[in-house]
Formats: C-alpha cells, sequence, structure tokens
DNA sequence: GCCGTTTTCGGCCCGACTGTTTTCAGTCG
C-alpha cells in the first residue's frame, strides 16, 4: 500500500488530468497539479490531519481539504467518480504519447471513441482519423511514433546512463570554434534518480555551428526538431537530447531557467511578476521599458529576486524558496565532505577486486577512514565463515598504517532475517568496527511484519547502519512495505544510521525519504556498496540523492572525523 | 481552486516549435 500521501497525491494528479481532458479550467486543473505534489511531499502524514491541518499544506485551500477529509472517510472523492464515469482510465493513458496532451486526446474520444492505445493504432490503421480537424498526415505519423517508442523504451533511465551520454555530448560541443560554455542543465543537473531526456546549454554568437555538430554526432539516430536556437535530437539509445543555445550575456539567466524545476522556475517568475519584473531565460527584464536588468550568471538572477543562489537538488519546489527567503537555506554536504566509505565489499564474498586492491583505491581517493563490509553467513551463496571472516580482519589490521592517514576499520554486511534477527550474537558482533545490517530476502512479507523486522535490527546494539533500507530497485523491484516513519523513529532513538545506497539503480533511500528521516533527527550514511574499485566512483549520485534531501555535512556520519565516527559507532554500548 | 508587497476579487509564468492553419491551437519544457 502506498503512502497516503503518495495516494492522496495520485489522486489529486488524476484529477487535475481529468479536468484538463475535459476542457475545465486550466486555472483549476493547475492548483490540482499543485496541490498533488505539495500533498506527497508533505511531511506529516495527511490522513492524521484535520480539514484545518490540511489547510496548512500550501496549494490546499477549504475545498481541495475537504475532498482530503472526505476520501479518507469514504474512500473516494465524488467529483473524481464523476469525471471517471465520464472519461475512461485508458484516455488519460493516451496522454503518455508523446505529442498527444490532454486536448487533443479528447478529441479522439469524443469524435472516434478512442480510449486506449491499441485502439488508437487500430483507428490510424483504418484510416479512421481522416478529416478529424487537427489530425493532418504529419500528426498521424508522429502518433505511429509515439506510440512505438512508448512501447520500446517504457521512459527514463538510470542517472549513471543518462550523466555518461550529457558528459560526452558537452564535450563534443565544448570543442567546437565559437562555444563559449557548454553545461547540461535540466533533471541531470539537479540530480534526479532517474532521466526523461537530457538537456544541453550552450552559450555561441554561432548557434547554427553547434546544433550542425549535435544532428551530426555518431551517437543521434533521429531529429526530431531543428530550429533557431533550439535543437531536438534522438541517442541511439533511444534518449532524447535537447540542445539550447543562448547568446553568452543570456548565460545566467537561461541555466536558471534550463535547470528547473518547472514548478521551481514557476515560483522565481512569480517572485519576479510582484517585483514588475519579467524573468525568461533572456534575463531579468523590467515589465514597463522592457529593460534587461540581469542575466550574466544565475547569481545575479537569484540575487536581484531577492534570494541566495540554490543548489540545484533544491530547486524541486519543496519549500526551498520559502527556505531561501527566511534565509534559512542548508549548506548542502558536498562530495569533498566526505571523509570515507562506510559500505564496500571485495573478492571474499561478492565482490571482484581484492582486499588490498579497494583499499589502494580508496587510500587514492584521499580518505580518511574506510571499512570493508563483507556478506555475512546466513547469505549462504557467499559461503563466509567465522574463520574466514577473522583471517580478513587480521588482514585489514596488517594493512593498517601502510597508507598515510588512512584509517581502516573492519565491518560486515549482515543480513536482517525475516525475524529481524541477524548473522551473529554479541560477542563475535563486538569484534568489529562497524556493522551494516540489510534486508536481501522476504522482500514481500506484510506490512506489519516488515515494520517490526526492520524495528528490531534498529534495536540491535551493534547494528550501526541499515543498508539500502528498502530495498527497492529502481524499475525491477518496489520498494519493501513497511511503516517507514515508525522504522526513522526508532533510528534516531537508537543511534542507528539510515543508508543513502549511491548505486544507480538504488539510490535508497530516496530524496523524498531521506527529507522526511531527517525531520525524526535521523543521521545517515552514503555508501557506494561498491563490488568493485570503478564502483567507488558511484558516489556522486548518493551525493546528488542526499542533496535532493536536504542533509547537511553534520547529518552524514561519514563525513565526521574518526573520533565522532567512532563514538557514534559505539551506539551508546559502554 | 488558491492566494494576498494587486489581500476577499481578479489574477494565475513564458517562449519555442510543429502542424495545420490562412492567424493560431496544442504540446512541451
Amino acid at each position: 500500500m502506498a503512502r497516503p500521501n503518495d495516494e492522496v497525491g495520485a489522486l489529486l494528479q488524476e484529477y487535475a488530468d481529468l479536468v484538463a481532458i475535459t476542457g475545465g479550467d486550466a486555472y483549476r486543473a493547475r492548483v490540482y497539479e499543485k496541490a498533488a505534489r505539495s500533498v506527497a511531499g508533505y511531511h506529516a502524514d495527511v490522513s492524521t490531519l484535520d480539514a484545518a491541518g490540511l489547510r496548512r499544506i500550501p496549494n490546499v485551500g477549504t475545498s481541495i481539504a475537504d475532498k482530503i477529509v472526505a476520501y479518507f472517510r469514504t474512500g473516494h472523492i465524488d467529483v473524481v467518480e464523476e469525471l471517471r464515469a465520464k472519461i475512461p482510465a485508458g484516455v488519460r493513458e493516451l496522454t503518455a504519447i508523446p505529442t498527444l496532451g490532454p486536448r487533443k486526446a479528447m478529441v479522439l474520444y469524443d469524435k472516434r471513441g478512442i480510449s486506449s492505445v491499441p485502439e488508437l493504432l487500430a483507428a490510424l490503421d483504418a484510416g479512421k482519423l481522416t478529416g478529424l480537424k487537427g489530425f493532418g498526415p504529419k500528426t498521424e505519423e508522429n502518433l505511429r511514433h509515439g506510440i512505438e517508442l512508448l512501447q520500446q523504451i517504457g521512459s527514463r533511465v538510470h542517472i549513471n546512463v543518462a550523466m555518461e551520454v550529457a558528459e560526452g555530448i558537452v564535450a563534443e560541443l565544448s570543442a567546437v570554434t565559437g562555444c563559449d560554455r557548454c553545461t547540461y542543465a535540466g533533471s541531470l543537473r539537479r540530480m534526479r534518480e532517474t532521466i526523461g531526456d537530457i538537456d544541453i546549454l550552450a552559450a555561441s554568437r554561432h548557434p547554427q555551428r553547434l546544433m550542425e555538430t549535435l544532428t551530426h554526432l555518431d551517437a543521434v539516430s533521429e531529429v526530431i526538431a531543428h530550429g533557431e536556437t533550439k535543437t531536438s535530437v534522438r541517442t541511439t539509445h533511444g534518449m532524447q537530447v535537447d540542445l539550447r543555445v543562448v547568446r553568452p550575456e543570456a548565460w545566467g539567466a537561461a541555466l536558471q531557467y534550463f535547470t528547473g524545476s518547472k514548478p521551481h522556475n514557476v515560483r522565481t517568475r512569480e517572485i519576479a511578476v510582484r517585483q514588475k519584473l519579467k524573468l525568461s531565460e533572456y534575463g531579468l527584464f523590467e515589465v514597463g521599458s522592457g529593460k534587461l536588468i540581469v542575466s550574466k550568471s544565475e547569481d545575479e538572477v537569484y540575487a536581484r529576486l531577492g534570494l541566495p543562489w540554490i543548489p540545484p537538488p533544491l530547486r524541486e519546489d519543496r519549500g526551498e524558496i520559502e527556505a531561501a527567503l527566511a534565509g534559512e537555506l542548508p549548506t548542502l554536504v558536498t562530495q569533498r565532505d566526505i571523509r570515507g566509505d562506510l559500505h564496500t565489499h571485495t573478492n571474499l564474498t561478492d565482490g571482484v577486486a581484492s582486499l588490498g586492491e579497494m583499499v589502494a583505491a580508496a587510500a587514492a581517493r584521499g580518505y580518511s577512514y574506510y571499512a570493508i563490509t563483507d556478506h555475512a553467513p546466513n547469505l549462504s551463496m557467499q559461503r563466509m565463515t567465522d574463520e574466514k571472516m577473522l583471517a580478513q580482519r587480521a588482514e585489514v589490521r596488517a594493512l593498517e598504517g601502510r597508507y598515510g592517514k588512512l584509517r581502516l576499520l573492519h565491518g560486515t554486511e549482515l543480513n536482517i532475517d525475516p525475524d529481524g534477527e541477524v548473522d551473529w550474537g554479541p560477542e563475535f558482533l563486538a569484534g568489529f568496527d562497524i556493522c551494516v545490517a540489510s534486508v536481501h530476502s522476504h522482500f514481500t512479507q506484510s506490512r506489519d511484519e516488515m515494520t517490526k523486522r526492520l524495528l528490531r535490527a534498529c534495536e540491535n546494539p551493534y547494528v550501526n547502519i541499515i543498508g539500502h533500507p528498502t530495498g527497492r530497485l529502481i524499475g525491477q523491484r518496489p520498494p519493501v512495505e513497511a511503516d517507514l516513519d515508525a522504522v526513522f523513529k526508532a533510528c534516531a532513538r537508537t543511534g542507528t544510521a539510515l543508508e543513502v545506497n549511491a548505486f544507480p539503480d538504488r539510490l535508497d533511500l530516496n530524496d523524498e525519504c531521506v527529507l522526511r528521516a531527517k525531520r525524526y533527527g535521523v543521521k545517515f550514511a552514503i555508501d557506494t556498496d561498491a563490488h568493485a574499485v570503478a564502483h567507488l566512483d558511484m558516489l556522486r549520485y548518493g551525493i546528488g540523492t542526499a542533496q535532493r534531501g536536504w542533509l547537511t555535512r553534520d547529518d552524514v556520519i561519514n563525513t565526521w572525523p574518526l573520533r565522532r565516527l567512532k563514538a557514534f559507532l559505539r551506539k551508546g554500548r559502554s
């Protein structure tokens, strides 16, 4: 079952879509959309709030608050049911097709009775769309193509996949003569966990050269749009890449605009409007005279709006504008703050590099400390034994001091069994410097069982970090069902850190849970869970997720000096 | 339907590109 906030958020979003499809007031649709996001991102459980409490959520007024109250009382919202009865679910699904929005979806349903993707495909094949207003030959072709893409690709890719493509393109474009600056923007710059398309921004007085270079790259399979300042292509991986070229003096305004998010930009533009200014990708202008005020750097643009520069991972309209206005933006944790990795493997279990190779790589990264945490015996396929573990500890101790200031911690990644027990008893556990504990099986326990299981692990005085706490694999396995708020509370109380696992297909906890857990006073460990030397570089994605969760250096135990870290790892034991 | 440095009504972000139009609507970001 989804968290009540997500449930209500999804319902409000559905209502917004249905209002848009039925040609309802566009502003009303927009308000429901905003409310959907506010509710989903709100820290408190909305099912526990009364109407007055609900109205304190931004963009929720009397009408929406009453609807939410009714939803929890009756299990449904009347107006949503009414529109659902009028518009089949398939019509809303049609709008997932690129170039097909709510208006056209409604025309298809109204005039041709089409209410699903297969029906649309059949209608196209049968030529049933000819003569329909707004549906010329080119539109038909676009629809076919859109359906194909939708079926082929699904939608988004893991952030590391997009990052590699983007960094490659940025490097190619940066080398073009006349290219002043070039960088990626959009959701990639905001470090979202998955990426739909890649936004590249460049500054140049010769945009055509850059456009031409992009369209002729080997990795480009199709040119979607090709204009004066904007070109969109699709790569051979199926990713869409949008390139915008602006004049160098507009760099700051353009970067701010193309970084988004859209809701964040709506907020900054509203602030501009209130000051009789107009903000666009070309700059910040005076409304009356049209005079350009600033545009060179993001810093300038935010400053003129009365705001400090806001780090991209915060730009989601999740309270960053309010925090910025109040001078309360967090100083986000950065990769430079990280003093060591606390969850890594070697070829003693399922890693591919030796202890010596991993430790040398850690030293090369300039870490102050580094934990080796191979799997414990209950993950039986890894064939761990007490003897092997103790032998590894001796090897670790022997390496100590070999790499200058690098201190080594000998640890393990325990399995949290279905009852919440772990591999060893207190005597053996006491010999480790650090213990990560993770769920590796029985992912589909009931919510109650899973909650108890995780709580019991937190209560174990030797468990320091809950590894990849929800067990999700992005696009493959859903997060476990558990009362996460109860887990967060227990972590804060017992001095158990939650992991922000940096592996791009995990990113677990995710940004929203990190933000929620932080409110309980939980501490975090940003770890790579590296199984190979190259995996140590995945840290950047964990950092991005932590930043999106508003974490500061103080929230993250592996930014702390070793002394402070060791005190935390004792977990109140004498 | 929400909200208030425009405060209980009247606003609500802005621009590029496409396709089907013959002056603009729809979609997207």
